[in-house]
RNA sequence: GGGGGCGUGGCGGAAUGGUAGACGCUGCGGAUUUAAAAUCCGUUGAUUGUAAAAAUCGUGAGGGUUCAAGUCCCUCCGCCCCCA
């Protein structure tokens, strides 16, 4: 019987959902061991890709094996169904988003069974259906009552061709509409937004908390966060106070103008008449920019200067109040004083604008000169030129500079030491159609009033009339909009905003844990026996937001009395991309291989210039993109899986490549041929199940060779999986495995039986179907029914492991001269005197003195001669 | 500029301070076959050497610690990521 992956893994899922072996038991018994086994759900564009594959074949390997360890395992999965590619998709092709995005989900829904993940469907979460989102709501509502979602102008990008809003990915380089193609405005709106400011210590602090995540990602978010130590200054101005945050308040001595954010409220009483003409301009100008344009550092500073001075408040010098855009309204307070000898961006614009350059830190053995310097002096020196502070050490600290500063500000009531944080408050309103509606209304006799949670779900309207140009945002839908207010009966209008979908994937991990309850969001009880999650595992390009955003959730439903762990996410692991090889030209275009003549030699079709080869994510532009169906369809889900976690480390990168694609199908003939040939054999039926009856003491040598290959594997394998997930080695322990069994040429012992078995059981979290299959064809003799995957997962007998000979190595001065079998029996004394009698040592030692010999019991004998 | 990570054969990658290159891919040679596919066996870091025996070199570069360094320490180079 030949190996035919698509027979077997159809049957096989089948069996499975029969069986409902992967349902997840309702509720856990007190004590009964739990496992939370979940990957990052998908958006259904409706087509898999190959880094889904990947991160779900990862997480299935950990849900499986630890189902044959005996936890009750929760492994679910889900959809991130609102958002922005829906409403695209709408206008061109003409249909509804909610149409598309369920015609999506159930084909996707399809293909990730035929990958043979297993996972307890009966807890899908769809964000985008009623019965979820209506929870998304009744959250919002809490974060309302809390005092954490509040309302405030902010700026969007305005499309004033399409009369809508436009996401930052919608707006290209140039400013312009991705649609329109119409210059985007930057417009003032009432936004919602998340008081995520209040959590900024805890979301920082808590980090020590996660010994479980990557250092980087760890990292990126405190980076985020962006906590920072510095002053408060006020400085006296002729339009008022004037509030600067600088993290260098000793540098205030050499403070020679300040500049203020365009935006800034004070900016219209600080401009003369004179100058209001170029400010105003300048404003204008940028109000045009996008962030990104306006922190890049190496773009050429502007700025105008908007005629007031302001006073310095250490040293009473009047200096110039500027305008300039890469000061940012919502970092600090919006205006800074300006060091131009000790800040780079503030040299740059001094320099531009000639401005004075004054030096307040000097370092050791140099003098900085401001008419002459090149380049802004960042770094340590000691204070000059700084009044009170002149000659104490420049730096962070409360003996140096920036504390003594600070001390100096607080006496003289000038500013105070602050704490600031980099991380702004969430901005969680978008004016779009296809996201949860905000269960706001506004009532013009009581304000902003929430929709009574009897209420909910706020259902979105359905009647959508695409027009071709937009989908309409929800204050098109007049008789959705106008309802009586909750509180008071009069007219009033539902808010229109719906919710970021960042929302509704804050709290999905929550909802699995009693995914189908119609009365409340979840049981507390339900969700503190499963949750924390155990291992988390997606993209390191959520490392940020989506990881920060469901944090905050968590503690703030924690603080709300609904559950009581702090976070979320015990261990994460970030998948690395897949990546495939790409052919470009020099001029960076992409190639598709099918035009190539002799890929081995890859040149340009039309000039004939040699190509570029590289392996870059996959993706349609570069024309390397592999269809994860298409690989199944030829060699079957447990060939993807077994390639996808052998080929590398899972936080690597992964380039695919056909031929281990082939090597892994090798692989699993070779199982299959070698399982199938015991399973027919003779002695089969009396020899499985028998591995508790091997006497070890009377095995012989061949026997305990094989026997030590089996246990070898076991503990190999169960340690990559339960230490840092390096599936890559264990996929090669079940070929060590596999091979030792081919090598071994007497077939009807229990020994190779054993060996026969527990191959079958290790590698069945990897390959299932494969793996169930031939766990049948082992069993069928013996009546069992049970499938592989409800196996014991096998144990270590450690005396197996033990060998009853080692290889010595000999070394002469540290240098590896050859090695020696001894018996494994053998102490300290015995193996000095292998070493020393063997005919390797002889011949390297001959005429040399012996100074030093150095013994590692099991390993080596080191001679240090001369 | 600051922070983090990485650098090992033709390739992907293994190596608690203890035989560097496990496992696989590719290449090469062979068996089987009418032929091919599939399968199986051998071989595959470099240099020297008679294809033997063997020796020398070799984990980005240079130094150091150690009986022993891919692994620990210092300096430098290159690449990637995050933050500015």
């Amino acid at each position: 019987m030949r190996y035919s992956p698509a027979e077997i893994e159809a049957k096989w899922q089948q069996y499975w959902a029969n069986n409902n072996l992967n349902k997840t038991p309702e509720d856990l018994s007190p004590g009964a061991k739990k496992f939370y086994a979940l990957s990052m759900f998908p958006y259904p564009s409706g087509d898999l890709h190959m880094g889904h594959v990947r991160n779900y074949t990862i997480t299935d390997v950990i849900a499986r094996i630890r189902r044959m360890q005996g936890y009750n395992v929760l492994h679910p999965m889900g959809w991130d169904a609102f958002g922005l590619p829906a409403e695209n998709a709408a206008i061109k092709r003409g249909v509804p988003p909610a149409d598309w995005t369920l015609k999506n989900i159930a084909q996707m829904r399809d293909q990730l069974k035929a990958l043979g993940l297993s996972y307890d469907w009966n807890r899908e979460v769809t964000t985008c259906l009623p019965n979820y989102y209506r929870w998304t709501q009744w959250i919002f509502l809490q974060f309302f009552e809390a005092g954490l979602a509040y309302q405030k102008e902010a700026a969007v990008n305005w499309d004033p061709i399409d009369q809508t809003v436009l996401a930052n990915e919608q707006v290209d380089s140039e400013g312009r509409s991705w649609r329109s193609g119409a210059k985007v405005e930057r417009k003032l709106l009432k936004q919602w937004f998340f008081k995520i400011t209040d959590y900024a210590d805890q979301l920082l602090n808590d980090l020590d908390k996660l010994p479980g995540w990557p250092e980087r990602v760890k990292t990126m978010q405190a980076n985020w966060i962006g906590k920072s130590k510095g002053a408060q200054v006020t400085f006296q101005t002729s339009a008022g106070e004037l509030e600067i945050y600088t993290t260098r308040p000793d540098t205030l001595w050499g403070a020679t103008f300040m500049v203020v954010s365009p935006e800034h409220p004070l900016m219209e009483k600080l401009t003369t008449p004179k100058q209001a003409e170029a400010v105003q301009a300048y404003q204008a100008a940028a109000a045009a920019l996008s962030t990104i344009d306006r922190t890049d550092e190496g773009r050429e500073k502007t700025g105008v200067w908007t005629g007031s001075t302001a006073t310095n408040p250490v040293n009473s010098e009047e200096i110039p109040i500027w305008t300039a855009d890469y000061v940012m309204m919502d970092y600090g307070t919006g205006a800074i004083m300006a060091v131009p000898a000790h800040d780079q961006r503030d040299f740059e614009f001094a320099r531009k604008f000639d401005l004075p350059i004054k030096v307040v830190v000097q370092p050791e053995g140099e003098t900085f000169d401001g008419a002459t310097m090149s380049e802004a002096y960042p770094h340590d020196g000691v204070m000059v030129n700084s009044g009170p502070l002149d000659g104490v050490p420049a730096g962070k600290g409360k003996k140096k500079s920036v504390g003594v500063a600070i001390a100096h500000l607080q006496k003289e009531s000038l500013g105070k030491g602050t704490t600031n944080y980099r991380l702004r408050d969430w901005l969680v309103s978008r004016q779009r159609y296809w996201g949860a509606p905000i269960p706001v209304i506004h009532c013009p006799a009581c304000g902003t009033v929430p929709v009574p949670e009897s209420d909910l779900p706020v259902k979105l309207p359905e009647n959508v009339e695409l027009t071709g140009q937009s989908v309409p945002s929800l204050a098109k839908f007049d008789d959705w909009v106008n309802v009586a207010c909750p509180s008071c009966g009069t007219d009033a209008k539902r808010e229109t905003d719906t919710m970021d979908t960042f929302l509704d994937s804050s709290w999905y991990f929550l909802r699995y844990a009693d995914a189908n309850n119609k009365a409340a969001v979840f049981s507390k009880d339900r969700v503190n026996k499963w949750l924390p999650v155990d291992q988390y595992v997606g993209g390191i390009e959520h490392a940020i937001l989506h990881l920060l955003y469901s944090r905050f959730f968590t503690k703030v439903l924690r603080d709300r009395g609904l559950l009581n762990f702090d976070e979320p996410f015990q261990r994460l692991l970030t998948q690395g991309m897949v990546q495939a090889i790409t052919y470009k030209t020099s001029d960076g275009q992409f190639i598709v291989p099918e035009n190539i003549a002799d890929l081995n030699n890859p040149v340009d079709p039309e000039t004939g210039e040699p190509l570029k080869v590289s392996f870059e994510k996959m993706s349609k532009s570069k024309f390397n993109g592999i269809s994860p169906i298409s690989v199944l369809e030829k060699y079957g889900a447990d060939t993807a899986r077994m390639f996808i976690l052998f080929k590398a480390p899972p936080e690597k990168d992964l380039e695919w490549d056909d031929a281990d694609v082939e090597g892994q199908y090798r692989f699993l003939n070779r199982v299959w041929r070698a399982v199938t040939e015991f399973a027919q054999s003779d002695s089969a039926a009396s020899l499985v199940g028998t591995s508790d009856k091997i006497d070890q003491s009377a095995l012989s040598k061949a026997e305990k060779t094989l026997r030590r290959a089996t246990h070898t594997a076991i503990k190999e394998i169960t340690e990559d999986i339960e230490g840092d997930y390096q599936f890559n080695t264990a996929v090669s322990e079940l070929m060590k495995l596999s091979n030792a069994i081919n090598d071994t040429q007497d077939k009807a012992t229990p020994v190779f039986a054993e060996a026969i078995c527990t191959l079958v059981k290790l590698i069945a979290p990897f390959a299932p179907h494969i793996a169930d299959e031939l766990w049948s064809a082992l069993t069928i003799g013996l009546g069992s029914t049970d499938s592989v995957h409800q196996q014991p997962w096998p144990k270590v007998e450690s005396s197996a492991l033990v060998a009853d000979e080692i290889t010595l190595v000999i070394q002469i001065m540290g240098k590896t001269r050859g090695t020696l079998q001894v018996p494994a029996s053998a102490d300290k004394a015995a193996l000095e005197n292998y070493a020393r009698e063997s005919e390797i040592a002889q011949r390297y030692l001959a005429g040399k003195e012996i100074k030093k010999v150095i013994v590692v019991p099991g390993k080596l004998v080191n001679f240090v001669a001369v």
